[in-house]
DNA sequence: TTACAAAACGAACGTTCGTGCTATTTTGGC
DNA sequence: GCCAAAATAGCACGAACGTTCGTTTTGTAA
């Protein structure tokens, strides 16, 4: 029933969060962290033993917020393309915050590097795709999308455009950059729905 | 002129570039690149004068070592949609080295750190996106590609499908990513070919 | 209120980092 | 084969890194 010590660990992990969207995960060190919270180093470390332990408590601290943040938000919408729509546009978001997106950062620092962490990371995106390729699957029941469309290919492609937009946003400064991401996604949801073949 | 100089800063660019494809530019200590090639810290040190110039210096050794690879040959296509589907294609190959594409990594890195070496991997980037762009151009004007279609457009789009396939390859090695690829990006074709399509 | 456990601290560890000096060696033009 | 210049080495620095240790403070249940 200890309380003081489930606060601080989850206000560490809060602010690690904080600092790995714009620092990236190796960026959040022990002692940057400590001093921003007004801790020391060792009562920090503490807390999770290892280096390793704290990146995989910011990972899944990094997916609890999401979940809260923008996956189940986006499920509140109707059943169908509003939902798939809603997902996609929610991403967005997502990825305006300030250091961008989380999860796009780490793969991109950990793709090579096996290890608990990766595994961690890994699962959190796989339940994203997933979700997305379930709303698909609703889509296609509701009768919205073609029957014949891949829910997993779609999920690919939207997230392939999510990533062009990040890049283009936060890397390269496109001023485009949205009107880009629309068109390309609005050219993914006409092939969805067609029975014949794309537009653009 | 001098030649021993020359030499030796270019053998460490090219390890340099080397590691830095594995182990990200960060990844890249100085001290660590010196024991990798036989020179002492400061020796090394010397031929850049700072971290920061040794970074510039292995983006630019980068853009050389990619363009000489990969944009050069792809460009001997023929024009017109098989050059696109040349520019595509090897870039995908570029992608399948070890540590994978260099330029994916560089960008998460610096996403969100101005400066010099920032700058001149925007300046690559924009260079390869160009190149895309003219050769869809060309494409259009050999009636490959339909009138309206918009080269930039298509850019963006192409590009992201290159960084889904870097994801799904090198994050979540999805056996199904080249598949996934190559279907997403013969729908872009398909897309850009049609001059006339069934509305809905 | 006392007793015990949990939490936090401060100091030090061995490394590695980038960088600054000062020698020493190597090189290339004469 | 000499000699300036260029290239490289050697050494030291302060700072930051993750981690360990023994100790002190704080919280909590009896």
């Amino acid at each position: 029933m200890s309380t003081k010590g489930d606060e601080t660990r989850h206000a560490i992990l809060s602010k690690a969060f904080e600092l790995a969207t714009v620092a990236g995960l190796e960026g959040v060190s022990i002692g940057r962290l400590a001093e921003e919270l007004d801790l020391s180093k060792s009562g920090l470390f503490a807390h999770f033993g290892s280096k390793e332990a704290l990146q995989v408590a910011v990972i899944e601290e990094a997916s609890r917020v999401f979940i809260q943040d923008t996956l189940l938000p986006a499920l509140r919408a109707a059943r169908g393309e509003p939902r798939v729509r809603a997902l996609f546009n929610r991403w967005l978001e997502w990825g305006t915050r300030p250091g961008g997106c989380f999860f796009v950062a780490a793969s991109a620092e950990l793709d090579d590097r096996p290890g608990p962490a990766r595994d961690a990371l890994i699962k959190a995106q796989h339940q994203w795709l997933d979700e997305i390729a379930i709303a698909v699957g609703i889509a296609k029941d509701e009768g919205h999308f073609r029957d014949d469309l891949d829910p997993q290919q779609f999920a690919f492609e939207a997230y392939s455009v999510m990533l062009g937009a990040h890049l283009f946003n936060r890397f390269l400064r496109d001023p485009q950059a949205s009107a880009r991401t629309r068109r390309a996604f609005d050219g993914l949801i006409a092939d969805a729905r067609a029975p014949h073949r794309k537009r653009n």
